[in-house]
DNA sequence: CGTCTACTTGAAGTGAGTCAATAATGGTGG
DNA sequence: CCACCATTATTGACTCACTTCAAGTAGACG
């Protein structure tokens, strides 16, 4: 590992320490009782305390590992900013995406003490290194503190389910406007006022992840265009122009919210 | 609920009484830390006790409902004997299969108190009902419980990852190899010792799981039938004759493996 | 024993994959 | 700052695996 890139996290900051300037670990997700369905940051003040106290700061740069399928795993990792995804290795050299992480997201899956995926760096990464054996006394000590990953861990399930749903029944032009969608979630994918939006990563890893080739996401991508239901400003960015549509391709034909509008 | 399948686990048992057979709630998943990379039962005696406690042990019919998508999330359920699925209902009536779930296995996830998914008897189950109020309480005062729970959960995360990867990238004869593979790994699903398997599901829970119609999975079974890999006894029962081109199939063929063969 | 549902089989259509050839992008050094 | 090169994205033509539609058959259950 670079050490290079690692520094401590005081565990009593001053004021002007990366510390108090970030606030600790945050995890965000649904809660598994009440809120509102919507993701909140589950953690609080004193729980990232806890967190930062047995975390070190890390900075990644962009298409650089941060860990490897197979390894021992030593930590998991929370995103402060950036975008990281974890893939599966082919032994072509070619990856199969499994997830997208983002602010607030935890990465780093393990069984049986070894990585199951490999983490990669999308754009330049911040993370928060949290060793397991360290944040498996500091959990089994919380037990407040570990309800809080058990629920991520949930959002993340579910996540990973409506994917597999997606995969299963969608076009190709659905599971365009579903990915899309899935960025305009994310706040920190926001360029400008304007609604404009960042796609950080590439067409393979977009193609990898919602199952398609790159030559049918490039196809999909400009008839959503053409259809003036986004705008695609540069191959990076894109707007999105007809809501409406949008939602009635992703949620509408055949699949799931449509559901979720019976029920209201 | 149908209260009249409702039955109250002893907390200090007789040798006669069902706590006494069946044991209490049990777990099985791959450890976090540990162990050899397979599934193990995860409670320890008094774990499964302090569950017995808070559980009450429910029969339901074949085809029966055990939750609903949308309804309030008052309990989890542990299969003790049977199989279960979890799906996504949709507009035109017809389900999305999202999961199975086995003995051993936890279903009835829910996100602010609402189950998401809706749980059905494939085979007729009995299972232990963990109403989620006292569940928590539990797990907050049981933080060593708690972790096995967050292991289960990072299980079924993984299963559904692989799912998907399945879905990417699998053809219908890879898929249903895939399938009877799974089934397989469940001793339970063991007709006698011929080797001879049940396939409790039909074939639309199947074509909804692994992302077929019911038209292509007929069809790809009989292709592994006639390809002498399987030998299908009844619709319902099946005999693994070639393992080795089974698991050329499921790991091998146009995914991941094959890398690993061109690689090698 | 008849009816119903679930499964199988066949024929024809189509959406996405594959292969191949540009076109754009972005990073680098002159 | 611009020109060059390598990478990444787009576009087109063609193919094929799975879907769709349509019968037909076998099991299950009263």
């Amino acid at each position: 590992m670079q050490d290079r890139n690692l520094s401590r996290v005081p565990g009593l900051p001053g004021p002007d320490s990366q510390f108090a300037t970030i606030g600790g670990p945050a995890i965000q997700a649904i809660p598994l009782r009440g809120g509102d369905g919507e993701a909140h940051q589950l953690l609080s003040a004193s729980d990232r305390r806890d967190l930062a106290m047995i975390a070190s700061i890390r900075h990644i740069d962009a298409g650089a590992q941060l860990f490897e399928a197979g390894a021992r795993a030593q930590a998991i990792f929370n995103i402060v900013s950036g975008v990281a995804k974890v893939s599966e290795d082919l032994a072509d050299g070619r990856q199969a995406t499994v997830a997208f992480f983002f602010v607030n997201d935890l990465l780093g899956m393990f069984e049986s003490d070894h990585y199951i995926y490999t983490g990669t760096a999308v754009t330049p990464l911040t993370v928060y290194c949290l060793p397991v054996d360290a944040l498996e006394r500091l959990l089994l000590r919380e037990p407040s503190l570990q309800m809080h990953f058990l629920c991520k861990l949930s959002h993340e399930l579910r996540a990973s389910q409506r994917q597999a749903i997606a995969l299963r029944r969608y076009s190709a032009m659905q599971k365009m406007a579903l990915f899309l969608d899935f960025m305009a979630l994310h706040p920190e994918m926001q360029v400008d006022a304007t609604g404009l939006m960042k796609i950080p990563m590439s067409r393979a890893d977009i193609a990898d992840y919602i199952g398609l080739t790159t030559e049918s996401v490039s196809r999909a991508l400009h008839r959503l265009c053409n259809e003036g239901i986004v705008e695609l400003v540069t191959s990076h960015q894109f707007r999105i122009h007809d809501r409406a549509r949008l939602d009635r391709l992703v949620g509408g034909d055949g699949a799931v919210s449509l559901f979720r509008q019976k029920g209201g």
